[in-house]
RNA sequence: GAGACCGUGGCAGAGAGGAAAUGCUGCAGCCUGCAAAGCUGUGAUGCGUCGGUUCGAAUCCGACCGGUCUCUCCA
């Protein structure tokens, strides 16, 4: 039975979904103004972790992830740069792609973007304008009225009359309760706009994802998921406007991933902790990276740390050694499997992440203790592990080629070679000083030898 | 101020009424020419504190202490 956390009721609950073995999900993606930061690889991993079990479970999942691609800092950045906003757009989805792709996440099955669903998004609005829960104020902006949604707050917990006092009251305020929210936003007849029924503008951010999730997977999906700083007011928003408008529920589950946070703190630009993905890769290797993204379970806060990174090299390190030597090809597909009837048990609970890598954990002790008592089944496991790790997004490399990569630039591989071989002979004529001498030569370049019957081989000291 | 969440061995991190997973680290042993890797053993009599419920609580309830997040466009 699988178990999935709603953010709604704030405890886990059987999935059920609305159609026998089919998934309908729907995520919020990247406003697309910057590149990619750890805090969205995260949201991205945890979704991507999430629909690649949800498949490997066997369902068939319809996954939606937006882009964002008008708003308010895209505009702004494009002004800085003195560019047409569509390029600044263009430049930073190709980025993001780039990046998507070097952390194993796999694409959505639609990427839809706002400036593509501009007559959803008016269709909608008018909607709730014939309905009355929406105004047009004298500027051409449209307001959601926020009052007239009696259930709001029920995601976030918030209560109509708090929010009150909290909310901020801007001078030439064109609300007529400060709570409500744009739908629509007036732009200068220069500006980047489309026409509508309420004069010349660009749609809020929060209509966008409803009326693109509704266009994708219809009034009433399975899970939506974002981030859990998009809780309020961004989600809270987007049940408002759907369910207010379709008159039926929006989605059903509701999925929130924990936030990163870089050396125990917020990761920010202000305090100079912020990382953009790309930048990270040039230092750590994308598999470790995405250990580290998933070694936490989603709801929980990540740290992002030099030391949190060491860990996930070494857990990573312990896998390849495992399955170094191993010949997985020939090996025979093992069935039920206690490790993977434990590992699916682990993923059923509500993605744990975790307890998951702790059965691949025990497979690995089961695999080098089988090494030499029962190859065959060493082969067969360790085959079930590459598998099983796949779901995570993990342990598709070759071994040696993982345990290899990522040395200095100038590591000479055929030096090292060679200075292995050389070390090789010195170990026939029981040089043991001349070995030593190569071994420590070649830990000066970062590489160290392990030697077994077989033969020595090499890793990078990372 | 309001709301939500969290506090588990040296570190990381599961568990959510009935033997405290797992990884790293430490220590001991085996293996090895020596290492590395691997294997075996060891490590919280205890799960922020104090009470309560229960035959039984890390798990439920209450208070307190400490920390984090959200509060109108941040994943």
């Amino acid at each position: 039975m699988l178990v999935i956390h709603n953010s709604l009721t704030q405890r886990k609950e059987e999935f059920r979904p609305l159609e026998a073995g089919k998934v309908s999900i729907y995520v919020c993606g990247l406003t697309v103004y910057d590149y990619v930061h750890l805090g969205h690889a995260r949201m991205l991993v945890a979704f991507d972790v999430i629909v690649r079990y949800l498949r490997a479970r066997g369902f068939e999942v319809n996954y939606i992830r937006n882009i964002t691609d008008v708003d308010d800092k895209i505009l702004n950045r494009a002004t800085e740069n003195e560019e047409w906003y569509g390029d600044v757009t263009e430049r930073f989805i190709a980025a993001m792609h780039e990046d998507e792709r070097a952390l194993a996440i796999l694409p959505p099955d639609q990427e839809p973007r706002a400036t593509e669903h501009i007559d959803e998004i008016v269709a909608m609005i008018e909607v709730l304008m014939d309905k009355d829960l929406a105004y047009r104020a004298d500027n051409g902006d449209v307001y959601f009225s926020v009052m007239q949604y009696p259930d709001y707050g029920k995601l976030s917990k918030k209560k109509l009359d708090e929010l009150l006092d909290g909310a901020r009251v801007e001078v030439g305020e064109l609300k007529r309760d400060p709570r409500d929210f744009a739908l629509w936003k007036a732009s200068p007849d220069d500006g980047v706009g489309w026409d509508s029924p309420w004069g010349y503008g660009r749609p809020g951010w929060h209509i966008e994802c409803s009326a693109m999730s509704t266009c994708a997977l219809g009034d009433n999906f399975d899970i939506h998921g974002g981030g859990s700083d998009l809780m309020f007011p961004h989600h809270e928003n987007e049940i408002a406007q759907s369910e207010a408008a379709t008159e039926k529920p929006f989605a059903n589950m509701w999925m929130h991933n924990g936030p990163l946070r870089v050396d125990d703190e917020k990761m920010s630009k202000s305090l100079g902790n912020f990382f953009t993905v790309r930048e990270v890769l040039q230092n750590y290797d994308a598999e470790v990276v995405r250990h580290l993204l998933i070694a936490s379970h989603y709801r929980s806060p990540i740290n992002y740390s030099e030391q949190s990174l060491k860990q996930s090299i070494k857990a990573l390190e312990r896998f390849y050694q495992c399955l170094k030597d191993l010949s997985l090809s020939d090996a025979k597909w093992l069935t039920n499997s206690r490790f993977e009837k434990a590992f699916f048990a682990a993923m059923d609970d509500d993605f744990n992440t975790p307890k998951a890598f702790g059965v691949l954990y025990d497979m690995v002790s089961e695999i080098n203790r089988q090494k030499a008592a029962n190859p065959d089944l060493a082969n067969q496991l360790g085959r079930l592990m590459v598998k099983l790790g796949g779901i995570l997004g993990l342990l598709q490399s070759s071994p040696s080629d993982f345990l290899q990569r990522g040395g200095s630039a100038e590591l000479d591989v055929a030096k090292v070679e060679d200075l292995i071989a050389q070390r090789e002979r010195a170990r026939q004529d029981r040089d043991w000083h001349r070995a030593d001498e190569i071994r420590a030569q070649l830990a000066a370049m970062k590489v160290v030898v392990e030697d077994a019957v077989g033969g020595s081989s090499w890793r990078i000291e990372r």
